[in-house]
DNA sequence: ATAGCATATGTTATAACATATCAATACCCA
DNA sequence: TGGGTATTGATATGTTATAACATATGCTAT
């Protein structure tokens, strides 16, 4: 895959798809994408950016979604363990995953200028990372991949 | 380097020299080493794992050397801007840095069982996230690159 | 039908992490 | 000696995340 996020796209579309896919998904796996979690996804897809959880909680709650954090919080518990959406640790932001369904390590370059965010993936068992783990002997569970720096547009407007 | 952190080491003479060569460094690069941030590296050092910014603000409390949060943040920034420290994003917790000195990306593998850390570190040019950047355009200037799992020891118990 | 169970949500409160702001002090050096 | 810079002290607040407990909803076995 290429790193999307920084390119233009029909973007009502590919909420739409998303969206759907997220319904098979779920249907095929015995999850339960009830409206509350439906439409947290259906938020960060629209937004196409991570957004805090505090974020995601004024948009549930203008719709009369819960006003309380753990409704926020439990929401992207969710979609996150679902694969439907990641954490950008080093933001403390959720986004929509790029190409949920795949079991994946996600990696991330955020533009600390206009905060977007591409998603692409890694190979966490091979490069530096890995080596590194089998030298050490350490069992990889999950990484953390994230680059923080300037987005082309953001470099082209320096 | 390799990746240390899981394996014993001399510690007080670990942490005297790398006091010393902070001090060193500190001098020659004009930078004001206080009794507060020396204090507060060799708390890092001497603990040798992750430490909350609440976590090291008790140890300096208990020292008479600040008791409000801004005094361990303060601390911490300037650890971490010296290169002398790193957070470490998906814990939300520092770390003092096993090689100070050079400039360098690090990498972290971080036991879920024991909280124990190494440092390693990485190319952020080469590799699938370098490849992915040059492919988007994107200009990395800083890495967040964290592997989550069990160390040796962990795994050996279970 | 209904008791028991599992899952999800509602609600309150609080824990844990981090920063803004402004005053006081110290230190350098022109 | 006076002005600039860096550091510290102190108070308050902002931000992110979870604990704890109550309630609702739906399924299933009897």
């Amino acid at each position: 895959m290429t790193a999307l996020g920084f390119s233009d796209h029909d973007h009502t579309a590919c909420v739409a798809t998303t969206l759907q896919a997220a319904d098979k998904q779920c249907a095929s796996k015995g999850l339960n994408l009830t409206p509350v979690r439906r439409r947290a996804l259906e938020i960060l897809l629209r937004e196409h950016r991570a957004l805090g959880a505090y974020d995601l909680l004024a948009h549930l709650s203008q719709e009369g979604l819960g006003s309380q954090p753990p409704v926020a919080y439990r929401a992207l518990d969710f979609l996150v363990k679902a694969g439907f959406a990641h954490k950008i640790e080093a933001l403390k932001a959720y986004i929509a995953c790029n190409h949920p369904g795949a079991d994946h390590a996600p990696a991330f370059l955020i533009c600390r200028q206009c905060a977007s965010v591409a998603e692409t993936d890694t190979q966490p068992t091979s490069g530096r990372l890995g080596e590194a783990a089998r030298a050490a002997g350490f069992r990889i569970e999950r990484t953390v991949i994230e680059a923080q720096g300037l987005c082309p547009s953001c470099q082209a407007a320096a």
